[in-house]
DNA sequence: GTTTACGCATCCCCG
DNA sequence: ATGCGTAAAC
């Protein structure tokens, strides 16, 4: 068995309760750095020291990496059998568990998983197919029309009271609205499709009307961890009380400061009923930060103060000194680029590595520009979040293929698929998947339909690859073989960039190496996307030093030396869908929080003061509001010293000696201490110390 | 009657 | 860069 730990020497006290309560509900509220994750490491760590099974304990993630990870470093504190830790995201669980018990509500194994794009495309061609879509009436649009329906499930309302709540416009179209989501409803279970929310619910019901399975769950899973408890919802918040009825040993972890999943239907009051739900629930708080120095914290708690409804905690750290968070008013986009980009150069020079330094934003888009900037600089960056590989039209094309093969029933990858085929449209397309819907083998169907000339080689030309697939039993082989059969047609429907896209199908091709199994990849790919490889300069190998540029959601639970907090602007952060709705706003003043707490040592916050604005151009931005409520001494303006003042020294031309005074363009004026060789010089700065400087990056003029 | 090509607006965050 | 509507082409 493992070794000893001494849970004593490693934890401070509240978070050694937390690890050392093993029995009955325990809520514990973690400040963001307060060794949350440690927590749960070297809970899983105790139990299963403790006798208990790896495989019947469960520890729920906000994502399958995280749960991965923490695994990781428990086997690292205990022994590997940690690794056996159930552990993954509300949705891949009900996934596994409903490819079991499925049944039960009427779906076999092989169900589809429609992700965003997927459920959109089947309320339109619902919306379609009901006459709701003629023009010059104000119906909603499908992203709306999905949005609602998810919160209506999520968060078990009514249409009627989500309709009134947020979209009073269209509550004259109630009926037709209510009319939709039961024909959705249908057409899913009619064709074995369940989205995001599908997945939640389905394993709720399963839950909820087989009491055997409960207990069978209770025996399985007897212990249960919920990370990220904050960005949870009531469904999801329900299907852990069914999983837990038979012992009760649920431990949660979250920060209410940090919910920012709202518009997923997630609920932060969700936590701060947590006692509610489960009597007798011990709360315990994590409030000592063991990541930031003192003024980054003292700005974090001044943005989270004006929160208005939260569990009141503050976070401390013994940690002394540390350097104000600097402010920079850029002129533009443009300006803002360059300044991140020298900050980034000049902290390479000081020994901070690459991937020590994120740049987090509010959207994606955000980054565009500094994307160009960097990739001219060459400063190697992976973007998180934005596009996902899965959400390209081409991925989709391929995938659409792969999942007929196992769901031969699934109508909305078919009619993707002959869409493809030239001389088919939508009319065509409808007619021969009416066809296929009553058939034994769809594929069949295919040969036999009266084909007009234009489109029947195609049509049968797709008849044989997917007959060929099927036959195929390697996920890497069919992928590779289908490729073939889609490059022609990559080639006429994208043909304007198709070697762009030819790329991606590569990725894709090496994604499904590691799979035995066609329904994991695909799940997979529904559930735990891949981030887009087209983003810039993605490094081959993991291990080369790269820049994370990142949305603030994808930045949840990640930490950094140095963060960049870019577009600070009214309009841009917070959003300017968000400022007319009060809660919307919280959110917004949440996510603010979520991005200045990543940062350990240097915090920048960056605001342009002009910026373009589709449809009105160059227009002058303010700086955020979140920026103009901190009190000024919480940071400091960055001062840029004047460009005719900067003159080079390279390590050729300028011998610096031991009491040479010099001009940095961060530090200011300093005193060469030491020469280490021909390339590195010890400085001494006023006010910043002794740094070591590398001649081959840093400008230094000598005075 | 259908398909396709083209020009238009629009774009937050995500399992 | 996708998603829509409209007009031209099959």
């Amino acid at each position: 068995m493992g070794r000893r730990v001494d849970y004593a020497r490693e934890l401070n006290p509240a978070q050694l309760e937390a690890v050392r309560t093993l029995f009955g509900p325990i809520l514990v509220i973690a400040g963001a750095g307060s060794g949350k994750t440690r927590t749960l490491v070297y809970r899983v760590a105790r139990l299963v020291e403790e006798g208990v099974p790896p495989e019947r304990i469960l520890l729920l993630t906000f994502t399958r990496k995280a749960a991965r990870e923490m695994l990781r470093r428990a086997a690292m504190v205990l022994d590997a059998s940690c690794e056996r830790v159930a552990g993954g995201t509300f949705h891949s669980l009900a996934h596994q568990m409903l490819r079991k018990y499925g049944h039960l509500i009427g779906y076999g194994p092989n169900f589809t998983v429609l992700d965003r794009g997927d459920a959109e495309d089947a309320i339109n061609l619902l919306r379609s197919a009901l006459g709701l879509s003629e023009k010059g009436r104000r119906f909603p649009k499908k992203d709306t029309l999905l949005a609602l329906f998810s919160k209506a499930v999520n968060q078990g309302r009514t249409l009627e009271e989500i309709l009134e709540r947020e979209y009073p416009h269209f509550l004259e179209h109630l009926p037709e609205i209510e009319r939709l989501f039961g024909e959705y409803q249908r057409y899913k279970r009619e064709h074995q499709l369940m989205d995001y929310d599908d997945l939640l619910l389905n394993w709720y019901r399963v839950l909820l009307e087989h009491r055997w399975v409960r207990e069978e769950m209770a025996r399985r899973f007897e212990f249960i961890m919920v990370d990220e408890y904050q960005d949870t919802n009531r469904l999801q918040a329900e299907i852990v009380r069914l999983m837990a009825e038979g012992h009760g040993n649920v431990m949660v972890v979250g920060d209410d400061s940090q919910s920012i999943y709202a518009f997923r239907g997630a609920n932060f009051r969700n936590i701060l009923e947590f006692p509610k739900l489960f009597p007798g629930a011990r709360i315990i708080k994590l409030e000592e930060n063991y990541r930031s120095t003192q003024p980054i914290l003292d700005l974090a708690n001044a943005v989270i103060a004006r929160a208005r409804e939260k569990y009141t905690k503050c976070l401390f750290t013994r940690r002394k000194g540390g350097r104000k968070p600097v402010l920079y008013r850029a002129r533009d986009e443009a300006d803002q680029s360059r300044f991140v980009a020298e900050r980034i150069l000049e902290l390479r020079e000081e020994g901070v590595p690459l991937s020590e330094i994120a740049v987090l934003f509010r959207a994606a888009f955000h980054s565009f520009d500094l994307e160009l900037e960097l990739a001219k600089r060459d400063i190697p960056f992976v973007k998180y979040g934005g596009l996902k590989l899965i959400e390209a039209a081409h991925i989709k094309d391929v995938v659409a293929h792969l999942r007929i093969v196992l769901n031969p029933y699934d109508l909305l990858s078919w009619h993707r698929v002959l869409l493809l085929l030239e001389g088919v449209g939508p009319r065509t397309a409808e007619k021969i998947i009416a066809h296929l819907r009553t058939a034994p083998d769809p594929v069949e169907v295919l040969r036999q339909f009266p084909a007009r000339p234009s489109y029947e080689k195609g049509l049968l030309r797709l008849a044989e690859i997917l007959k060929e697939i099927r036959e195929l039993s390697s996920v890497e082989e069919r992928l590779a073989r289908l490729i073939d059969y889609y490059q022609p047609l990559l080639e006429r429907v994208y043909h304007d960039d198709y070697p762009k896209r030819e790329r991606d199908l590569e990725s894709l091709l090496t994604l499904s190496h590691k799979y035995r199994d066609l329904s994991d990849f695909l799940a997979d790919l529904a559930l735990e996307p891949p981030e887009s490889s087209v983003a810039g300069l993605e490094p081959e190998t993991e291990d080369e030093e790269h820049l994370v540029l990142s949305t603030i959601h994808s930045a949840k639970g990640l930490e950094w030396h140095t963060v960049f907090v870019i577009s600070l602007s009214e309009g841009r952060f917070p959003s300017a869908y968000a400022v007319r709705d009060e809660e919307d706003l919280e959110e917004e003043r949440r996510l603010f929080y979520v991005a200045v707490t990543r940062a350990r040592e240097n915090l920048f916050l960056c605001h342009p003061v002009t910026g373009y604005v589709p449809g009105e151009g160059r227009v002058i931005l303010k700086p955020s509001r979140f920026l103009e409520e901190l009190s000024p001494e919480l940071y400091e303006p960055f001062r840029e010293v004047p460009e005719e003042t900067r003159e080079e020294v390279s390590p050729r031309e300028g011998v610096l000696r031991p009491g040479d005074v010099v001009w940095h363009p961060r530090f200011g004026e300093g005193e060469v201490r030491d020469v280490l060789g021909e390339e590195k010089v010890r400085v001494y700065f006023l006010g910043h110390g002794e740094k070591t400087l590398h001649l081959r990056f840093a400008r230094l003029e000598r005075l």
